[in-house]
RNA sequence: UGGGCUAUCGCCAAGCGGUAAGGCACAGGACUUUGACUCCUGCAUUCGCUGGUUCAAAUCCAGCUAGCCCAGCCA
């Protein structure tokens, strides 16, 4: 069957070459948020490739909290975040780990960099290491505390852990190099005093680690041989290869970098959705026009499309922005064979049947995919009065237009051909009724072929029809103008609200659940919302609409 | 002459010295219980630019150009 050849990527390149001379002799990966938010579509493909290596290689995956910097952390996002990569399908085992598990070996390890006379107790403030760093382009200069004693940096970093400064009153730095072009190796703060409770750990600690130091222990200790992070950390390897060979691990862990996901005309920072939810401009992380994993769960996407996406987009160094018609394919292509096609009218019309007996109800079998048996099939009441789409009449018809008007016949989707017979106008020329007759011998599955149609249209039963709210939610940003405005500001959409219609169901979605996805022929895949739905109300929101070529010209 | 990284179709992305994969998007056509789906067909004489090496370069070398990242006691 899939004979294609997949290429790999370039870090199962590395991976390969790194088995192959026997730096490692197995793979194991990690994924380590910080728990100070969501997650958005953008981790998923940090989870998603983390995990797949793992599996790629019989190895492992740890789930990793890098918790190390209690200011911005909470423990409602840690829950979030595990919710999350367990919906998509990444499994950690038995492996959930904290870095502040870990703060113990952390202070260990820093005295025993100090010991080695590779780290130093400073006192300068934060503006004064600021200025002493110096700039992109000149050196920075040594730090006047920077030659104290092992005995005295012993001392005082102790005394740091103790408790005897305050905030900001003494750091430990790294003893590296002020004049390297790298920034990151100019003596970076590895350790600085904070007294403020951690949602871990408590009131233990008062000294914190910085993430240049806590990563590569986190890694070290784990037993990590691949850390995979993106391209802004790049510079950091150096740091990080400093931080493992100081430590002397014998089994150093390898730092790879990727490029971030970006979608077009979609906010990923987490700023600018965190601004976006703080504003009320969307109702929440989990708004279905955001692209954090909670919103595109609550709007329908699958786990499944998720990684079909992920897969699609690839790995590679290089900085890009997926177009968002990707992802919608993706969530098309693993929907529309298993889910059903159901029939609702978003915008309807009154269909008499002139010639249907009043009163008179048959109950049609209709396949629920036509393309997956699998899916079985269900009874559709017909009578004489149905709803169908705005749009599938016209009173002078366009060229190439083959629904319905006076005097052309077309199918109702899995009942009979139906031929327009009249359609009445209101005062205001709107029309509010079309009148056919209907052929008893060309019912659906009849085998009927005395003539062929052009049009099937979709119908709904208007005594039976049930009554939902669908939401048709528009692009947040702009997709002309793009995602920033010259200021840098957001360059939000006005139309991005969303649009609420008053839609006519088949009697099928009785009983509909949260989450529950479906496609509405013609309409497009929507998914019940999770949020807004209630035992009297369905609501759903629209995943992606199906394409269609021909279009009606707008008003 | 600060450092690091990246540049292959509108958007992703293979390619690793032997003469440009694939997907999305788009455009035609066939089919159809909806114009969806499916199925065909088309879509980079060219790889940021300029030179050089070679029988042969997107792939090697040199020089340019453009974009992204770095001066948190954030991660």
């Amino acid at each position: 069957m899939e004979n294609e050849v997949i290429s790999k990527n370039f870090i199962e390149q590395m991976i390969d070459k790194d088995l192959a001379e026997g730096v490692y002799d197995t793979v194991h990966t990690r994924f380590p948020p910080e728990p100070n938010g969501y997650l958005h579509i953008g981790h998923a493909k940090s989870i998603l490739l983390n995990y797949g290596l793992a599996q790629k290689y019989n190895g492992k995956f740890n789930m990793r909290f890098d918790d190390t910097n209690p200011t911005k952390e909470k423990v409602e996002f840690v829950e979030s975040i595990k919710a999350d990569i367990e919906w998509l399908g990444a499994d950690w085992e038995d492996r959930l780990f904290f870095a502040s598990d870990y703060f113990e070996a952390m202070y260990e390890a820093a005295v025993k960099l100090i010991k080695k006379g590779k780290a130093f107790v400073c006192d300068l403030t934060a503006e004064e290491i600021r200025s002493y760093r110096g700039t992109l382009t000149e050196p920075g200069k040594e730090s006047p505390y920077r030659n104290r004693s092992v005995e005295e940096n012993l001392e005082l970093f102790e005394a740091m852990r103790a408790g005897k400064y305050a905030d900001g009153e003494k750091v430990l730095r790294a003893k590296i190099d002020m004049a390297s072009p790298n920034m990151n190796m100019r003596d970076p703060v590895i350790y600085r005093v904070a007294h403020i409770s951690h949602h871990n750990t408590g009131d233990k600690w008062c000294i914190y680690p910085m993430y240049d130091f806590a990563h590569p222990i986190e890694d070290a200790i784990e037993g990590i041989t691949h850390s995979i992070c993106t391209l802004e950390f790049e510079d950091h390897r150096p740091l990080y290869d400093w931080v493992v060979k100081e430590l002397e691990y014998p089994v150093p862990p390898r730092q790879i970098e990727f490029a971030k996901l970006y979608l077009t005309n979609v906010v990923t920072g987490k700023r600018y959705i965190k601004k976006l939810v703080e504003e009320g401009i969307v109702d929440g992380w989990d708004d279905p026009r955001l692209v954090s994993i909670a919103a595109l769960r609550r709007r329908g996407f699958t786990p499944e499309s998720i990684r079909m996406f992920v897969d699609l987009c690839g790995i590679s160094k290089s900085q890009s922005s997926v177009d968002y018609a990707m992802l919608e394919y993706c969530i098309r292509e693993d929907l529309k064979l298993k889910k059903p096609r159901l029939m609702a009218v978003l915008d309807p019309i009154k269909l008499v049947i002139d010639n249907y007996p009043e009163g008179q109800v048959e109950y049609l079998d209709a396949a629920n995919n036509l393309e997956n048996e699998d899916l079985g099939s269900r009874k559709i009441p017909f009578c004489r009065e149905l709803y169908i789409e705005r749009e599938d009449f016209m009173e002078e018809p366009l060229k190439k237009y083959f629904r319905l008007f006076p005097g052309n016949e077309v199918r109702l989707m899995h009942a009979y051909f139906v031929k327009c017979e009249s359609f009445v106008k209101d005062e205001s020329g709107r029309i509010t009724e079309v009148h056919c007759t209907y052929d008893q011998e060309t019912k659906a599955g009849s085998g009927f072929t005395g003539r062929k149609v052009k049009g099937t249209i979709h119908w709904v039963p208007a005594p039976y029809a049930m009554t939902a709210e669908v939401r048709l939610y528009e692009n947040i940003i702009d997709e002309e103008k793009g995602v920033y405005n010259e200021d840098g500001s957001l360059n939000l959409n006005p139309n991005s609200l969303t649009i609420v219609e008053q839609a006519y169901l088949e009697p099928a979605f009785e009983g509909a659940k949260p989450y529950d996805s479906y496609q509405f022929v013609r309409n497009g895949f929507f998914c019940v919302d999770a949020r807004d739905t209630t035992e009297e109300k369905l609501v759903f929101n629209r995943i992606v609409s199906l394409k269609s070529s021909f279009k009606l010209p707008k008003a």
